[in-house]
DNA sequence: ATAAAATATACGAATATTCATATATATGGA
DNA sequence: TCCATATATATGAATATTCGTATATTTTAT
């Protein structure tokens, strides 16, 4: 992992939103970041797909719906970047987890062992 | 400083080259970095010139010579940032520190206060 | 005052990125 | 099997970024 990759990943406001979020709440589905965003599907998948492809994130589906996470194979001071970057913003992502918890009908996580 | 300007200003190969090895150094011109990078001037001055915009750095005058250093100002998590940044990659500077000290004449530093 | 060195900026061309839309794929339920 | 939901991808258009070149500005030395 690059810096220059890393930081490439993080210089768009979906991705770095997305990011967060997923450090935030350990694991979000896509339709969960749609509705969190208030953006199109496409959109979000795209963005989530670019992470993918670069490692910063895994995926794991469960029935119709596909959780995303941080790849836990990132180095340290990549995950330590995104916990600092986190942690000294909450305004960043005020408006993004209200309508995160305002959604209903999130679809319940099952362990991946179960599925 | 928001986190999306923060990272936009670290997208580029050039901009966070200069970044970490001016954090590296404490404080470099234009004409080192442009050797240590091996670039053309303008290359480097136009990305200075969009870091200082950011209030990422600060620029002095010192005679001929115009001296970069990380704004002091910029918010802890984004110093923190670009510490672990550097210490964790060492090899992606290896060639532009090599570069910076085989230069010769490089300009003297002189206290601002006295110049 | 003139020249040389260091730096900054303007400009259009080239390149890269992002987007919305349409469509494809995969899953679960009737 | 057929349909609805969730997700992924392809495509061309729109936008943003980066680049090299030319030139302007500032400073120092002669």
């Amino acid at each position: 992992m690059s810096p220059l990759q890393f930081y490439k990943c993080l210089a768009d406001d979906t991705r770095l939103r997305c990011m967060l979020l997923i450090v935030h709440e350990q694991e979000l589905c896509v339709c969960e970041l749609t509705e969190a965003l208030q953006e199109i599907q496409p959109k979000i998948s795209r963005h989530l797909a670019q992470l993918r492809k670069c490692n910063l994130l895994i995926d794991r589906r469960q029935g119709q719906w596909v959780f995303y996470r941080v790849n836990s194979a990132l180095p340290d001071w990549a995950k330590k970047v995104l916990i600092e970057t986190l942690e000294a913003n909450p305004i960043f992502l005020k408006q993004n987890l209200k309508q995160l918890n305002q959604m209903g009908d999130r679809p319940e996580r099952v362990k991946s062992c179960c599925s």
